[in-house]
DNA sequence: GACAATTAGCTTGACACTCAAACTAAATCC
DNA sequence: GGATTTAGTTTGAGTGTCAAGCTAATTGTC
């Protein structure tokens, strides 16, 4: 039983990272550029070392990863209030509509995918992401 | 309903890839060569079309992942029984052990992850992943 | 207040992944 | 038997990644 979910778990995660890494290129984007858009847009804007904790990288992956994003007009270095050594990264307009068109994306795929699942699966479902998610 | 699953998926998803990200670079590898073991260990030897196919990549990423895992000793190129234009690439004994060394830590992790939902919810997120996969 | 230790971010060097395009060798198709 | 297709490799350019070292700013301690 676990060993099957176990099995499912690995299929969906390749097709999700294939599904993904398909949508992302036809924006032109790369994963760990349209990830850093994601961060920024559901945290809001968030100082260099905050994004790297979350994003999981170093600062210095993040420095070069974010000077592509300024190329790109998706995102914008702004000085820290009150903390001269920190900067704060934010969303553009248009980083901002990126992220919110790919977020789309991300729903309508899940609605695709669940469409088949009764109700009630869908219920557990929820609540077995929600528990594993907190286990982690 | 559909909207908060969907965040779930993206959190789980988020939280998975780095898991595996750090528990492949324990083992001095990368999540491609660790992928590549996982595809070559669940379905067997293949062609290298085949795997580049099965793995989303070019024959001529797949050419120099190959090549350092023949470094490393985890695969073996395999002339073609028929066609001399094909290389069949099979795991070592190493390389096996990597991989199944590797299942049984995902294993694991989904053990402990589903340890705390019901068994009934467990089997409507067994049934939800295999509609899931074939959605796709 | 002055000096040491810490912190934030950037730079550099080394290596891996990725693709597209060009190339070689083998198989297949008239 | 020659043209076309296919399998795999090589090359060049771009990106991501880390560790280590650097600068500037902040914090802690005396």
């Amino acid at each position: 039983m676990v060993g099957r979910i176990n099995h499912a778990i690995v299929e969906f995660f390749e097709k999700l990272s294939s599904w993904e890494h398909d949508v992302v290129r036809e924006k032109g984007m790369t994963l760990p550029q349209m990830h850093t858009l994601e961060v920024l847009g559901i945290h809001g804007a968030m100082r260099m070392k905050e994004l790297a904790e979350a994003m999981g990288i170093t600062t210095g992956t993040l420095t070069v990863l974010v000077d592509r994003l300024e190329d790109k007009e998706c995102v914008r270095r702004v000085p820290h209030d009150t903390d001269r050594r920190s900067i704060n990264v934010e969303l553009t307009e248009q980083g901002k509509a990126l992220f919110e068109e790919h977020d789309r994306l991300h729903l309508r795929l899940t609605e695709e995918l669940t469409a088949a699942c009764p109700p009630e699966d869908r219920e557990a479902l929820l609540r077995c992401l929600t528990s594993m998610n907190a286990q982690f």
